[in-house]
DNA sequence: ATAATAGTCTACTGATTTGGTAGGGATTAA
DNA sequence: TTAATCCCTACCAAATCAGTAGACTATTAT
């Protein structure tokens, strides 16, 4: 399942992106707007802003930005950023790999396989953008 | 990611499966073959047998062996079971689906269309089989 | 200069889940 | 009757999740 902080915040890079045209988006209105609590938001965007996935500006018409643009953010770089790897077991992750000391030979092993190919079915659906996900 | 028991419990299944022919399989020699800590293995048979995943034996030559052919227990069976739902959010799940109280309208949500492909697409993955995971 | 706005950071907390362990009770075959 | 084996309840430590509190820093408008 994914975390309540993962959609949130894609719930938020969404809302950013609809509005960032002309100002910045403070954390407070998308903290009203999305129906976030304020201080858990503050550190979503905070991991975001460390990925560099927005960028933010202090004071009094401060807020957050994309970053780089919306076009290039992923649905599955912000679920690995807050959440870790997209498939379910160590063994066949891109980003988070592990080796399985369950199985003997990782080659032959059909679990991995399985799950290997439940990955590959995976990523291609999450390579869906945020600027994707915003349209209507 | 799957749980240790959910991974667990596939492993349980395809030692089982590959063991059952001709007399009744120990949770014992399931611990020692497949290093599933003994006591921890007992509570995940025990629900893979209320789940009529398998049926026991007790006393001396007791055991464990399938309830239904193993050729029509699938490991989306054995996820939900152990681990709950497939799907990443619940508003996209088909057998634990919830409500979501974040998005006013599902039938347009965005994200909700994103993690129902998503699902879509891995559900025929774990169609496969325990038998069919057995092969080699 | 200063007040108001808005992001930054560290620390804490309560509830839930995960991965077990302990210890006995019931059943069956030899 | 005894050894093997499953059945059941209860407990536990560590991690994770969702969220809160409070103080600090930077920026802008007045």
């Amino acid at each position: 399942m994914l975390s309540k902080r993962a959609r949130y915040a894609i719930k938020t890079l969404i809302y950013i992106y609809k509005n960032e045209e002309h100002h910045h988006v403070t954390a407070k209105s998308i903290s009203e707007n999305e129906n976030i609590p304020y201080k858990f938001l503050e550190k979503i965007l905070r991991e975001l802003r460390q990925h560099k996935i927005v960028k933010s500006k202090r004071g009094a018409v401060g807020g957050y930005r994309f970053f780089k643009p919306a076009t290039t953010v992923k649905v599955m770089d912000i679920m690995r950023i807050i959440d870790g790897p997209i498939a379910l077991i160590p063994c066949v992750s891109e980003n988070f790999y592990e080796k399985c000391h369950e199985c003997v030979d990782e080659e032959t092993c059909r679990v991995r396989h399985l799950f290997a190919e439940l990955r590959d079915q995976m990523l291609p659906v999450l390579e869906k953008t945020i600027a994707e996900l915003s349209k209507e």
